[in-house]
DNA sequence: ACTTCGATGTCGTTT
DNA sequence: AAACGACGTCGAAGT
């Protein structure tokens, strides 16, 4: 990885249009080609960056950099102020825990605790506009379709009404009863899974992880 | 900006938990109290980072970043490379051009390229859940919706869906037809678009701006 | 402050 | 390779 600190102007055309007037800034360029241009602030999107695979042509305080979509990225060095390069490794990656995959394994594992009596026919049940997370049948024998969400907003229940739409017009499963399932779901979520006449269920990761006893659910 | 390399490892927890196994990568702290660990490839998002506003703890070899909402980034360093501190001061920012409000103002001076006989009535046509982003009136005179897009995807769809529903509920326009424009429309998109009985139109920004001769257009 | 929506989104997974 | 959805999305604009 090469770190540059410099005055420099940059230029990107592309997928759209975009320029940077002369400024300090930084320019970070990794060993598989990327470069990205950051400022002193603003989280951690550059200004400017260009993803591999590309080449970088260093031509004295010029630097252009192409990639085979035809994009460019050109930088005009005025002054550096520092410059350092180290060798870095293969990183081993980062390891995470707690996405909404998990959480669909989870409750695809155990329907009951989303309502009593649910069954799960198939997980990622497909249709034309996408999978079902959960296709389930309750306790009445009933189609009930689950979608999942980590936050339960206002999009999730929208794609549940979709996929409704979707269940009652291809298939022979006749009417599909929905169900929204998150850790948290927002208010304006309950408002319009109610409205469409879906149930809504807050569930809690660590219950169903395992974390804590059963028994505490019986209360 | 403070720039160090090291070997370290990193936990974070927040949203959800994630851990980093001790390896050499890039920490940068920005002016703004903003840190992020960057290995040497993947483009130019962080494996791991904390933004403003928060505060940074240095004891030692242990750097603590907890923000206000009780996330917290943990970084253990176990040998430092490089160190580089600078003072890159504002930046004057970032110049655009291409983007989804430049398309749609295209579209507004040339309505008869999304339709034959299409008049524009108003650009941001507002209504109770937003604005329309076109708003005309076709050769039989009829009221026609329009959603510009650069990417046409499910949600913009939905978008209008909203829009059509609030046009035909508040308003004296009577029955409104949606029409769908992007500069590329998605599979999914069109199915959804088609079973809402929205036409849906791709358009070459090239075209719109005139790069091209308009005589191309009558083969 | 909070919500909505675009983005050179980026990233992983599946087709 | 293309499409599709999730994301610790980020970031700006409007309320």
């Amino acid at each position: 990885m090469r770190l540059v600190i410099a005055r420099c102007s940059v230029d990107y055309s592309g997928r759209l249009d975009a320029h940077l007037p002369e400024a300090t800034r930084l320019i970070m360029v990794k060993a598989d080609g990327c470069v990205a241009i950051h400022a002193d602030g603003g989280a951690y999107k550059p200004l400017n960056w260009m993803n591999a695979p590309n080449t970088l042509n260093i031509d004295d305080s010029t630097w252009t950099v192409a990639n085979p979509k035809g994009e460019t990225l050109t930088i005009t060095l005025f002054e550096v102020l520092s410059d350092v390069d180290a060798e870095l490794g293969e990183d081993p990656g980062l390891q995470k825990d707690g996405v909404e995959a998990h959480l669909q394994e989870l409750l695809a594992a155990r329907p009951e605790s989303i309502e009593d009596g649910l069954r799960l026919v198939r997980r990622e049940y497909p249709t034309a506009i996408g999978p079902v997370d959960l296709l389930c049948r309750d306790a009445d024998d009933g189609v009930v379709a689950v979608e999942v969400k980590r936050r339960g907003e206002i999009d999730g229940v929208e794609q549940l009404s979709r996929y409704i739409e979707r269940l009652e017009l291809d298939s022979t499963l006749g009417d599909v009863r929905g169900v929204f399932v998150a850790q948290v779901v927002k208010p304006q979520a309950r408002v319009l899974a109610e409205s469409r006449g879906f149930r809504w269920v807050e569930v809690d990761y660590d219950d169903l992880r395992g974390l804590r006893p059963d028994e505490l659910r019986l209360f």
